[in-house]
DNA sequence: CATGAATGAGCCTTCATTCAT
DNA sequence: AATGAATGAAGGCTCATTCAT
């Protein structure tokens, strides 16, 4: 049986595949400035002018680049939460998975976490905003889940549960580029589901503030 | 009583203040990279030339605006710490003034938390760090000084608990980029509070892992 | 029979002689400082950004140039010392290369010559030292082989005679700088050769020097 | 008795004359391009407004500073021309005179031999025309009371001997500069007037000619 | 599809010069 | 006379983007 594949040694999508891989990493090493097309092509092995064969602009890429991350990750978060775990596994996990985005393999996630690329256009704001929008919806799903559940506490606004769970999360991945040592992200996990579980009130405190 | 002042009716320092000024702004509105030395001598309604007789170059001028805010920060920081209020309250300023701080006057604030800030020299680089450290001590006495009076949990590392309170308000801060409604501050300060106290965890959830 | 040339309307290399063309007149009519690459650029007719393209820099644009040009000299020269013909004639040919070259089209020589283009980076500095010593090794074996033949005196350090020789040629061909006058290449050589064999001891002077 | 000096503790000849030195320090080490009037200023030990307060421009600076050189050079040249001394002990002290210059303190001496200073004024280059003629004029002199004496020949062109004898000197001045080695002045001086003198035919070949 | 030479707007920076004091 | 803050034209260089092949 002959395939699309052995017809054409060079698929077009491997090509695109190719720069997209290309600028995950110079994107994620450089960081969006520094980053420039040339180094891009070179990295994928292609000439600049295939990079813009594929992609109308630089922003075009990373928004390409952005879209295809962003997507894989989603697609993981979103899995957890319709997995039959009780909530706090699912928040475990939940956790793990964002210290791997972010933390991962380059400054991608810092790049994207803190949305800190100015002068791009209006298209890049509102993409990034909706991209907010559905990850708060997961986080605000998985409060929700973990409330109806009578897991989590009922007393406080599910959304700003669900926006400061978004926050403790992405600030510890971007922490790792100041502190020198390596993290632990076992360790790291639990310990930010302890603290985001069970505050870090002693139980004294909270007796008397319960008393009150 | 004749001052310094009413004779040299444009003293040097003002022009100064005037370039930190606009560059603050500059840099708050357009990023580091956006924000050229063109628009921020403009702003200031100085020739470009001028604003190379105060500061050397663009990344000399980047780093007198940080040394300068985060002085500021790190004084009313330390001056929470320092008070004679029990721990609670203090943190709860705490939380406030880092509020304050990352989501003030511009992006200032997050082109600060972010470190986002590449292709600067390796002196740049180690001036953050410097100050993500003593920022991170800053934390630290605070959950210490809660820990001792009883007040905080003492079966948690500190110096995580302290990273963790950082990666909270900082991401809390910036998370207004990208969120189009005005945040509450009295409100979210009181969030956060309670969140890092008590946690999420619902009573019943708490009274069973407790009896474990 | 189709050749590359003809497939190819305007190939890279052309455009490259045509900016080393261009630098070669601008460098020379108004030195390396006041030669601007935009100027260059504008003589050359292309961009630039395509002056970039070629030439990472100012200063490699200037040393591909001096390359360029002393190789031609050198091999002219080196093509002299080793001509089968009496040293005199050599001697001759030689000076008469030199003053072609210093006097050439441009001020390139005396750029050159003098060495007196400050503010350029060590690299040039060791390049020009090289060159130096290349042509002083010519110099030099010139010299030895007259020695050699008993046509020139052999009571005098070959060395410096070869430096000598080298600084009466340079001299005159940067001379023409600061006179009016168009120079007579024929004669100029005559005379330099003339004095350069002879001295200009009157016969008596001679004679009673002789005798002491 | 009252003398003008009392009067005043900082005489402008006495700042005019600071400036000239650092002029003379600063080109002399930077060249003429690289020398900023910053640079000038901060080695005069006065305020950039000073500079111009006697000197209209950087140029004129310059031109000062060349007048005030190329005066003491030929005030010591025509001291030495008109001495009651047999002509080639006059030569002597002329090439010696010349080495002093040239190879003296600073680059200088350079500068101002090789014309190497482009974008400057016609005014400068008249001047330096000008300057060109008298040591010219000069060294004719010397050249021309040699051949009276019947110490020189006088089968050449008193003119173009002159103009060689000032080749020669300059260029062996300059040359210092891609040589590494220290030049020994005294040797230095004795083999140029040797070779000036005699030549660097061997006898035979010598007679062989003057056979012809 | 792919190439890579060519473009040009725009950036950071320098520095001779001016001028109010 | 002297100061030094302020100016702004101009320079070297980068890089996203285009286009003929």
């Amino acid at each position: 049986m002959t395939t699309q594949r052995d017809l054409c040694p060079n698929p077009p999508e491997e090509t695109k595949l190719k720069i997209l891989d290309a600028a995950a990493k110079t994107f994620g090493e450089y960081g969006y400035h520094q980053a420039t097309m040339t180094k891009i092509a070179e990295q994928a092995g292609v000439a600049k002018g295939t990079v813009y064969w594929y992609f109308t602009s630089k922003e075009d890429l990373f928004l390409g680049l952005l879209d295809n991350s962003l997507d894989k990750l989603y697609a993981n978060l979103e899995q957890i939460v319709t997995d039959r775990t009780d909530p706090i596994e699912k928040l475990r996990r939940f956790i793990m998975a964002y210290l791997d985005f972010f933390g991962g393999q380059s400054h991608l996630g810092k790049i994207i976490s803190n949305g800190g690329i100015q002068g791009l256009s209006t298209e890049f704001y509102h993409k990034m905003i909706e991209w907010h929008e559905k990850f708060d919806q997961l986080n605000f799903a998985l409060i929700s889940q973990g409330v109806k559940a009578g897991v989590f506490r009922d007393d406080l606004d599910d959304k700003h549960m669900a926006k400061v769970l978004a926050g403790v999360v992405s600030s510890i991945g971007s922490e790792q580029l100041f502190t020198l040592e390596e993290i632990n992200k076992e360790a790291e996990t639990d310990l930010i589901l302890t603290l985001f579980l069970e505050g870090i009130s002693s139980k004294q405190a909270r007796v008397l503030r319960g008393v009150k």
